[in-house]
DNA sequence: GACCTGCTGCGGAATG
């Protein structure tokens, strides 16, 4: 058991040592002494300073000179659990403990448990448990599945979290979260730490991972602390300036205009990491630096999530050894081992958010007194209002928060299987265990009666499948998993993320590349050529989800695109910027960024008006396509997307009508083919109606919410189990898991609709992707906000963007056969009901009620651009 | 007149 140790005892071993710590980390120490949990942000070289605290952690509990000297000096048994989101780190968290520099005591031995684990290492380390144990999520919950989890999990006395803001707010820190209750459990006295970046919400992140406490039981449990270690840091943060704003792109993304400075840039500096906002843009940044400069080949170099861990290994150790100048990334360098040879950073487009940019300014100058440097390269003018307004909320110490996810009971289904594994469970006393999370502290009964019911027999639907009665109570009342092979089944699926369809990329002779898009693949034949990895690639042939290349000459080629995530701008970044505006609307052009935009704010200006936090602008235009109206509310294009599709709705409501939307970041167009009286009519459809659930059901109406949350249900069934991602001998094309999503989805909805899952899957797309609580508050603002009305008599440089946006979507280069299907789905569902709307895969909504017209036209414009590639059906018949 | 996007993260164990 834990004693609490005094203050002087720390000082007297701190003394022993020769130790001059930063108060920050004493302050660490006295609490960890004194049994308490906590939370530490610090600004920078967090991970090797902390490996020295379990010393002392260790040395204070641990090393107290033994009454009687045995012969031989014992290993303790497994008593800190360090939980890292990322294999790599955990490796080098795993090197550092064991450094002789971190002075644990001799008797400790340090091992690693993740997927990079042996076999033969994983069954030493089930014979003997090493006493500090370095893991991630899904390993940890592995331990919780074995039957003896709750043994040799007992003599745990302390966990550390590591980089616990990029846990907190997903289901895998879900899955943490109901560990550390686990653990709790076994030992109320259990110690637990995070160390998280600069996060806006520091408390909460300390309450979500110390969970409820009981208050009979926990009075006198001591007070988690939470503290603060910034360390004087020096963070620059500057812009490279395009030569003329004027003549800088409005709307693009690839930003290769700025090439020259950003070769510049690189020659000044030593090693420098290019951060782009996404794998195809990293692919052509990386190819058009080999072309400004071909004497750079092999000293500069590609990573992102696609590439072969073996291409990302060569780059890390590049890194770490110095040898590279540049390395152009995605956020896949975001996170983990330190590249101390890193001393600046570059930014291309958006960094999207305060956090993030502050994570990727700490990648450079990663030692204490050196200091940080990014440099942002905007990719349109309006970036630059966008850098001028990071730079001053960073300064100003504005970030953005991150929240538990709340009851997700997918989650909470796997982890009932995987207790049922590890030992068993009792509901009642299970119930009481998991409402001590953050997560579930709300969870009442009919759901916790719910989630046991479905892993007991799969509900309605499904009680006839013996697949899923994968617990069932034994003839104590303890609940297990009967059957072997579901058990070997629910191990191997373990974890919350949901990856995309994605195939293998390998050389015919020769090893793995990458993977890219299965949907990009398919669209190819042999013979087509792609830039991947920053080679000209040419395809050979598929078999067995890999695609076989060889080397092709340069040249032109398509670039995969990946079907990643959207990242929406910040609203923290998005109110930013309007103070930026605010601050132009005044004549204040106070950094280069906004001197170097304001021709373009001028003619902003002088064609329409500014919006700004208490303005809000709508411009309206006629041309040959319909009536605009364009609206900026800077909420985010999440919050854009739905406010677009209730608008939209709002105004058919008296008079039928149709509309296109496009959204971005800033702002959002309707496109109608008949003239709506936007001016007069937008204070009244902008009303946000008092009771909370109206405005959820009428967001709900303006969407074709069903198909959207069905794409949502694929990771929910997934997780709960329904589905399988991986199986060992059998791999399963994600097309295939995808269908099977889909028809449990159908399947629910017609012979089970109270299913919590599909509850669950409306309800994530409602606070997820179209961020409901965030569309309310827009609303709420901007109803107080003084409505700016504006004819124009063209496209505005705010609204120039919007309309190529839509533009692109139009020119979609998607395979004409899923267009279709697409199309074919959404002609029934408008056909069988009174939908009024479909959202489809891009997130943009064509409006029709009840005309098809603009399906028509779509079909039409996407014959001319993307010629079916295959022969005609006819003339390809077998031959006799 | 202006343009051509969409990230990251994880992972069994029995058998011979």
């Amino acid at each position: 058991m834990t004693r609490p140790v005094s203050r002087a005892a720390v000082e007297r071993w701190l003394a022993t040592r020769g130790w001059k710590p930063f108060a920050f980390q004493r302050e660490v120490w006295h609490a960890m002494a004194e049994g308490r949990s906590g939370l530490l942000h610090a600004n920078t070289g967090t991970g090797k300073t902390l490996a020295a605290w379990l010393g002392a952690l260790q040395a204070l509990r641990v090393e107290a000179p033994p009454a009687r000297v045995r012969a031989k000096p014992v290993a303790p048994p497994l008593s800190v659990l360090w939980i890292t989101p990322m294999r790599a780190l955990a490796a080098d968290t795993t090197r550092a403990l064991r450094d002789p520099m971190t002075d644990l005591a001799p008797t400790w031995t340090i091992g690693l448990r993740s997927g990079d684990t042996t076999s033969a290492e994983r069954s030493a380390q089930d014979r003997r448990l090493p006493t500090v144990l370095v893991t991630t999520p899904e390993s940890l919950t592995l331990q919780l599945a074995r039957a003896d989890a709750l043994d040799t999990l007992a003599h745990v006395q302390l966990v550390v979290v590591d980089e616990w803001h990029e846990l907190l707010g997903n289901k895998r820190g879900v899955q943490v979260q109901l560990a550390l209750a686990r653990l709790r459990q076994r030992r109320p006295d259990l110690i637990c730490w995070a160390l998280s970046a600069t996060l806006g919400n520091l408390e909460e992140a300390l309450a979500t991972l110390v969970g409820v406490r009981a208050p009979a039981r926990d009075a006198s449990a001591p007070e988690p602390a939470l503290v603060r270690g910034e360390v004087a840091k020096t963070i620059v943060i500057d812009t490279l300036l395009p030569e003329r704003a004027e003549r800088f792109s409005w709307g693009g993304h690839m930003g290769l205009r700025m090439l020259p400075q950003v070769v510049q840039a690189i020659e000044e500096g030593g090693t420098t990491l290019v951060f782009t906002n996404t794998r195809s843009q990293a692919e052509r940044w990386y190819q058009a630096l080999l072309e400004a400069r071909p004497d750079w080949a092999g000293v500069i170099a590609l990573h992102h999530g696609s590439l072969a861990k073996e291409v990302r290994d060569w780059v890390e150790q590049g890194l770490k050894a110095g040898t590279l100048r540049a390395v152009v990334c995605t956020s896949s360098l975001d996170l983990g081992v330190d590249f101390l040879p890193v001393d600046r950073v570059l930014q291309i487009g958006s960094a999207k958010g305060i956090a993030r940019l502050l994570q990727r300014a700490g990648r450079s100058g990663h030692a204490p007194g050196r200091p940080s440097r990014v440099t942002l390269v905007p990719t349109h003018s309006l970036e630059l209002v966008e850098a001028a307004a990071a730079r001053h909320a960073a300064q100003a110490g504005q970030v953005e928060r991150r929240h538990s996810p709340h009851e997700p009971l997918d989650v909470l289904v796997q982890h009932l299987v995987t207790i049922a594994l590890g030992g068993g469970f009792v509901p009642d006393a299970l119930y009481e265990e998991v409402r001590t999370t953050t997560a579930y502290r709300d969870l009442d009964a009919s759901n916790w009666q719910w989630c046991l019911d479905f892993v007991r027999q799969g509900g309605p639907t499904l009680a006839s499948y013996p697949d899923f009665q994968r617990v069932a109570p034994d003839e104590l009342g303890v609940w297990r998993v009967p059957d072997a092979r579901l058990a070997r089944r629910h191990r191997v699926n373990i974890g919350t993320i949901v990856s995309d369809a994605s195939i293998n990329v390998q050389y015919q002779t020769g090893g793995p590349l990458g993977s890219v898009e299965e949907s990009f693949v398919a669209r190819m034949k042999p013979g087509d050529c792609f830039l991947f990895g920053g080679r000209m690639l040419e395809l050979i042939r598929i078999h067995q989800m890999t695609a076989y290349v060889k080397k092709a000459p340069p040249g032109r080629g398509a670039v995969p695109r990946w079907n990643g995530g959207r990242m929406p701008l910040s609203n923290t970044l998005a109110d930013a910027v309007l103070r930026e505006l605010d601050a132009a609307d005044h004549d204040v052009f106070d950094s280069p960024e906004m001197q170097c935009v304001r021709p373009l704010l001028d003619i902003q200006r002088r064609w329409s008006a500014l919006p700004t936090p208490t303005a809000l602008v709508a411009e309206t235009w006629k041309d040959r396509e319909g009536w605009h109206l364009f609206l900026y509310p800077f909420a985010g294009r999440q919050v854009h997307l739905g406010l677009a599709s209730l608008l939209a709705w709002r105004a058919a409501q008296p008079e039928q009508a149709t509309f296109s939307i496009a959204i971005n970041d800033y702002g959002l167009e309707l496109l109608s083919a008949r003239e709506i009286a936007w001016a007069e009519r937008l204070p009244a459809l902008l009303v946000v109606p008092d009771e909370p659930n109206a405005l959820l059901s009428e967001v709900l109406a303006s969407l074709n919410a069903t198909e959207l949350s069905r794409r949502r249900f694929r990771e929910i069934a997934r997780i709960a189990g329904l589905i399988f991602q991986s199986h060992p001998g059998e791999r399963q094309s994600n097309r295939q898991l995808q269908a099977s999503a889909g028809l449990y989805f159908d399947v629910f909805q017609k012979y089970d609709p109270g299913n919590r899952l599909l509850a669950q899957a409306e309800s994530e797309l409602l606070s997820q992707e179209l961020d409901v609580a965030q569309l309310a508050a827009a609303l709420r603002r901007m109803s107080g906000q003084r409505l700016v009305a504006i004819t124009l008599a063209r496209p505005s440089p705010l609204a120039f963007p919007l309309m190529v946006e839509r533009f692109r979507e139009k020119l979609s280069n998607e395979s004409l056969s899923d267009r279709i299907a697409r199309m074919v789905a959404d002609l029934e569902g408008r056909a069988g009901g009174d939908a009024v709307g479909t959202a489809h895969e891009d997130a943009k909504t064509v409006f029709a009620r009840p005309a098809m017209a603009e399906t028509a036209t779509e079909a039409i414009q996407l014959d001319r651009v993307d010629p079916p590639r295959r022969a005609p059906r006819s003339r390809r018949r077998p031959r006799a």
